[in-house]
DNA sequence: GTACTAATCCCTT
DNA sequence: AAGGGATTAGTAC
């Protein structure tokens, strides 16, 4: 057919678009759009340039005029003309072609599909090849009664499709990883304009606050708090109060920077002009409320700052102390006589940047360093130092009370590697002499290397002006704490340093030696109490298996006994010492000996004690003997009767004994007064006593019969009921611990002891029940007994 | 409108 | 010339 071959010689031209089409007058729709020779088939081809165009087209532009006017110089055409050269496959379609004629146009549909059949046919033999030869296709064509070139292109069409359907699956992949990456970005992008700790879900604040600024931070409470004590210097100087909060004199626009700038110069300089008239002081009072606004200067989010600040403190402490753990000479200078090292205090100054306020007026300093090995490892005590209650529960002799404020960061990767903790601890020394230190720290923990971990405290007053701020601080803690690491036998080495400053004024005169020695809070307590502790650990793991005891308690009973003992030597210090542990009132009534303390409480719904009103009478004795020798008569049960009533003038008998340690001091025994009568026949004593090179304590309390049988065959202890009563005993002297028996020819005040004794009584089984003077001047009479029956015992009456 | 499919165009091999 | 990608066009939904 001429057609057709006007469609093969034209296979030069090419048609662009199918769009114009539509378009344009009728006598044009069968015209192809012959493009200029000047576009080459290959510029068609390449995609972008075709999209271009075809875009163009749609637009009506350039292209679509230029389709128009090739259109006037092409041959007409007509829409059957197309129709006839393909009429091949239509006719198979059509079962013949027979009604098709060439002068008169068929209206045979132009459209036609393929049957199931056929389709089925040819989806079988794609999946067996896609890729037919010639002879496969031949002989499907006469299968099926399709010509070859209907099988060639199916195939075509058909792999083109699954290249498409392929193509177009990849491609929803890809979008769903564009759609993630899209929402990820998004993410990080509000992450960024608002950063939020992972760890603790607060603003994150690490690296965000530059260093310069935080060094600023610094200054500024540096600085006020050297104002306020300029302030009060002022105030003497002029007779009137120079508070750093008077109204300002000074314009409030003024930039904070430059006063910032003026203040940190030299503390005058920038304001001198005005004041010059002045006594140096007074215009302070006119700088403060610049001051007073430098927190203000950020009001947005004074946690987040303060977080900031608390991260920065940490990280300065924790350097400070393993420096303070690691460095010896010249910063730490060995004593001559192989005691405790003290610390150089003008090697400190000059080692460490003061990272919290300066030290109050009339506040002393104390620092210790030591260390020993410890049957525990450095992670397991970690926990436990993190872990407030459990941290109180290790060290009762040292902390009345532990909690945890706020838990700033609770560590890295599920560690408690960079875990910063915001605490409260009542420390004492069991002692009415010497004040309870109430400090505000934080905690911080950082493990160092595997198995060396290192956890330093720092008390955050200055930072923190929080609502007890009111209250008297009387203690802080410089940084302090301890590097753990791990020895391959299943100990620890533990190194301690502890550093505070306090208000001495507060202590009795009988302690401040101790105090001042590192003795009382120092290192050395907590690293013995440490060893202690554990060892009565590791004992109460094995002995579940040995059970070497000669007295029949089951393992489980010694563990009940063991830790009833443990609540009464807590409930012991806790009596002490007037610790908000119980809400002890402090009693002021006419005959009480000055140095006894006198407390009572209500006790009410705890099943531990007896109900009603608990009398606490505490004093603190010095006494020329060894602290080994106090300890050794005190806990012997065959010299009870020389001092405790509740012997009935008889010697005692241990019934039980459950050892702690290696040390025989370290035990908790079960004591029956063999003198029996009538009246005290159902009662026992359960005793604990504790030593170790910082001090020792003997603890009892009279306890049920029937009530320790249940907990010796492993019965709840909670509801045994008891009120502890005892004695503490710290060295008092240079190079005095307890087993050192070297007595002091000379200077009897150099090997004593101090030697506090608390009673704990129920003098009223109502809790409403009120106190009478008898009941106090009793246990008055009481405590001053013991002690005079102890000093005659001893031969120390003075 | 889009989706599907038979067919076409035209370049590459 | 065969094969195949790009494209067209008819039709169904």
């Amino acid at each position: 057919m001429s057609f057709g071959g006007f469609l093969d010689n034209g296979s030069s031209a090419r048609v662009v678009a199918d769009r114009p089409y539509s378009s344009m007058p009728a006598g044009a729709i069968s015209q192809r759009h012959l493009v200029s020779p000047t576009l080459t088939n290959t510029m068609f081809n390449s995609p972008g340039l075709s999209l271009a165009l075809q875009t163009n087209m749609e637009g009506r532009g350039e292209m679509g005029r230029i389709g128009g006017e090739f259109e006037a110089s092409g041959s007409g055409r007509s829409k059957d003309d197309e129709y006839e050269s393909r009429s091949g496959s239509d006719n198979m379609e059509g079962g013949s072609g027979d009604d098709q004629d060439a002068d008169n146009p068929p209206r045979k549909k132009r459209y036609h599909r393929h049957t199931p059949q056929q389709i089925q046919e040819l989806e079988t033999l794609f999946k067996e090849c896609p890729h037919p030869d010639e002879k496969q296709r031949l002989e499907l064509s006469r299968r099926l009664s399709l010509e070859s070139r209907q099988v060639k292109f199916w195939f075509q069409n058909r792999r083109t499709q699954m290249k498409t359907q392929i193509e177009r699956h990849e491609n929803s992949l890809l979008r769903q990883d564009n759609d993630k990456l899209r929402a990820e970005n998004l993410t990080i992008r509000d992450a960024m304009r608002n950063p939020i700790c992972s760890n603790c879900g607060g603003p994150a604040m690490l690296g965000e606050v530059s260093l310069e600024e935080q060094h600023l931070r610094i200054e500024n409470a540096r600085l006020k708090d050297e104002l306020d004590r300029v302030c009060a210097l002022a105030g003497k100087f002029l007779g009137r109060p120079v508070t750093s909060m008077t109204t300002a004199s000074i314009p409030a626009q003024m930039p904070i920077s430059s006063l910032e700038l003026a203040v940190g110069s030299n503390g005058f300089g920038g304001l001198s002009s005005v004041a010059t008239t002045l006594p140096p002081g007074a215009d302070f009072g006119a700088l403060s409320p610049t001051m007073s606004m430098v927190p203000g200067a950020r009001p947005a989010n004074v946690t987040g700052m303060e977080r900031s600040m608390f991260l920065e403190l940490a990280l300065a402490a924790m350097d400070e102390l393993v420096k303070m753990v690691q460095t010896d000479e010249p910063l730490w200078i060995p004593s001559l006589d192989g005691g405790k090292e003290t610390l150089n205090y003008e090697e400190y100054v000059r080692s460490f940047p003061r990272c919290i306020r300066p030290k109050p007026v009339g506040f002393v300093t104390e620092a210790s360093r030591d260390n020993g090995m410890v049957i525990i490892n450095s992670m397991a005590f970690v926990e436990t130092l993190m872990d407030a209650n459990r941290w109180a529960q290790m060290f009762p002799c040292i902390i009345a009370r532990a909690s945890t404020a706020d838990v700033i960061s609770s560590g890295m990767c599920g560690t408690r590697n960079g875990a910063l903790h915001l605490m409260h601890a009542e420390l004492h020394v069991l002692s009415p002499l010497v004040p309870i230190r109430e400090v505000n720290f934080l905690r911080f923990c950082k493990q160092h290397a595997d198995g060396v971990w290192a956890v330093v405290d720092v008390s955050i007053d200055g930072i923190r002006e929080n609502s007890t701020a009111s209250t008297y601080i009387n203690c802080r803690r410089l940084p302090s704490g301890c590097v753990v690491q791990d020895m391959p036998n299943g100990y620890s080495k533990v190194t301690w340093v502890e550093h505070a400053e306090y208000d001495e004024s507060a202590v009795h005169q009988l302690y401040r030696r101790l105090l001042s020695s590192g003795m009382g809070f120092g290192a050395q307590r907590w690293v013995t109490t440490l060893q202690r502790e554990c060892q009565c650990l590791a004992i109460l793991m094995s002995s579940a298996i040995s059970g070497r005891d000669h007295t029949a308690i089951t393992p489980s009973g010694r563990r009940s006994m063991l830790k009833l003992a443990q609540r009464m030597t807590n409930n012991f210090c806790a009596g002490v010492c007037a610790s908000t542990v119980h809400k002890w009132n402090k009693l002021c009534v006419g005959n009480v000996d000055e140095d006894v303390r006198v407390m009572t409480r209500k006790s009410v719904d705890d099943p531990g004690e007896p109900p009603g009103i608990v009398l606490s009478a505490a004093t603190s004795v010095w006494l020329p003997v060894s602290p080994s020798r106090l300890f050794d008569f005190l806990r012997n049960e065959r010299l009870r009767s020389e001092w405790d009533i509740l012997s009935n003038g008889g010697p005692m008998q241990e019934m039980a004994h459950i050892a702690k340690g290696p040390d025989q001091g370290n035990c908790v025994s079960l004591l029956r007064a063999s003198a029996m009568n009538a009246s005290q026949s159902s009662m026992l004593i359960l005793q604990e006593t504790c030593v170790d090179a910082a001090g020792a304590l003997v603890v009892y309390a009279p306890v049920d019969i029937p009530a320790m049988h249940v907990v010796m065959n492993g019965g709840d202890s909670a509801y045994v009921a008891l009120l502890p009563s005892g004695f503490a005993i710290v060295p008092d002297g240079p190079g005095c611990g307890p087993y050192n028996n070297s007595t002091n020819s000379g200077n009897q005040k150099v090997g004593g002891s101090l030697l506090t004794v608390a009673f704990q009584i129920l003098v009223n089984h109502l809790p409403t029940a009120k106190l009478t003077d008898e009941s106090v001047d009793t246990v008055n009479n009481l405590i001053s007994c013991t002690v005079q029956k102890i000093k005659g015992a001893l031969h120390c009456e003075s």
